[in-house]
RNA sequence: GGCCCUAUCGUCUAGUGGUUAGGACACCACCCUCUCAAGGUGGCGACACGGGUUCAAGUCCCGUUAGGGCUGCCA
């Protein structure tokens, strides 16, 4: 870790948030937008919001519209990408370098396949999907010929791992992870029919939306050698990585349902304060060597930096959390904690029962 | 199975060779208080294990164990 680039001076960082739109927003996807959304604005960068939306059959319009609701409620605000009312919409994105939903991409995608394939880093492939698992290697590297005709229907295309030195993973956060290609495997970049995969996407468009840090989840650690091997095929710049740690449940296994709640939604119906969510998550793997526990969005967006996330993952405690929701409860003036309760007063309040002496009451 | 990451109080963590191992949540006790909270004071409580390197190791190296991740035509 000593050997990181920490002189080098970040300005200007382009980084993305790139969500699948599969289901509510997850505490640990929250965390890792929240860290993109700061690490943007300490560096005076710009915070990109990317839909991934190539799994054709998970995919929700409802997840999307879950997933924007919950961006606002935490004060997580995108300098680029979908609309917020019109996420569908590639006319209404904001920026420059649309469109952001990644399926509206695909054709730059595959512009991008079958200029590997000339370059001799990618071949079509007709193996069933299972008759290479846990392999990885295949013989239709040597039957190309055979191969080019048949429809692209029911061939799919694939990444070649060619012999070579380790593959090096810079990582803010872990230092230099190494890797030896006889572990990495070749892997498919377009399916039969011509959707390019998430491994294969993602150097693309954020090669081609000129990111300059992919902060993203531990869980894709693995999963850089194969896009650093992208990128130099295509000699393309490669990114800045750092890859943030996991967010396990008290048990310490990984964060799931039966640990309770685990998306942003359950726990703003439950009555958190966002400021106190938002700090929570910041203080879960990050500090800034005080003692200092409260930090607001502000404080955060001037202090925040990659140096000092921790590398282990942390379990959620949710004791900690309400005791945040409870500090930023008691900030609130009488005024506010009235309006902020009413929503959750409804069964116990009736609308007409909201005059001056009730209204005493309760405060 | 292979590869990769991780390892300080129950939990979040500080610590970058020499510390009585610090703080926070939770817990316990006391104080304050009409009650409950809040607040204050104090307490309990940790370097996973085994080898090295060194005058000196929580800190560096190796191994073991444990947990997690990847190994998908999921992202």
């Amino acid at each position: 870790m000593a050997s990181n680039n920490n002189s080098v001076k970040i300005s200007n960082p382009r980084v993305r948030f790139a969500p699948s739109p599969t289901g509510e927003l997850h505490i640990g996807s929250a965390r890792t937008a929240l860290f993109n959304y700061l690490f943007a604005k300490r560096y005076g960068g710009t915070f990109v919001l990317r839909i991934e939306d190539t799994d054709k059959v998970r995919n929700t319009q409802e997840s999307l519209k879950n997933l924007v609701d919950g961006m606002n409620w935490l004060g997580i605000h995108w300098d680029e990408g979908v609309d917020e009312n019109n996420p569908l919409d590639s006319s209404k994105d904001r920026g420059d370098f649309g469109p952001y939903l990644q399926s509206a991409r695909w054709q730059n995608q595959l512009n991008a396949a079958v200029k590997l394939i000339e370059l001799g880093h990618a071949y079509d492939c007709d193996c069933p999907p299972q008759e290479t698992f846990g392999t990885g290697k295949c013989k239709c590297y040597d039957r190309q010929k055979e191969l080019h005709d048949i429809p692209h229907e029911e061939k799919s295309i694939k990444f070649r791992i060619n012999p070579g030195p380790p593959v090096v993973v810079h990582d803010l956060i872990r230092g230099e992870v190494m890797f030896r290609r006889e572990d990495i495997q070749d892997f498919v970049i377009v399916r039969p029919g011509g959707l390019p995969t998430y491994n294969f996407a993602v150097v693309i468009d954020d090669a081609a939306m000129e990111m300059t840090h992919i902060i993203r989840g531990e869980d894709h650690l693995s999963n850089t050698p194969k896009q650093i091997l992208v990128y130099e095929a295509l000699q393309l710049k490669v990114p800045e990585f750092a890859h943030i740690p996991l967010i396990h449940g008290p048990d310490g296994s990984k964060m799931s349902k039966r640990h309770g709640a685990v998306t942003v939604h359950e726990y703003k119906n439950e009555g958190f304060l966002p400021e106190a969510f938002v700090n929570y998550l910041a203080r879960l793997g990050w500090n800034d060597d005080t003692d200092r526990e409260i930090y607001s969005l502000a404080d955060l967006e001037e202090l925040f930096n990659l140096k000092q996330v921790s590398s282990s993952p942390a379990c959620f405690d949710r004791e900690k959390l309400l005791w945040f929701n409870g500090k930023y409860i008691r900030e609130l003036s009488d005024e506010e904690l009235f309006e902020k309760s009413l929503p959750f007063l409804g069964k116990y309040v009736k609308p007409d029962d909201l005059n001056e002496s009730t209204r005493k009451w309760l405060l």
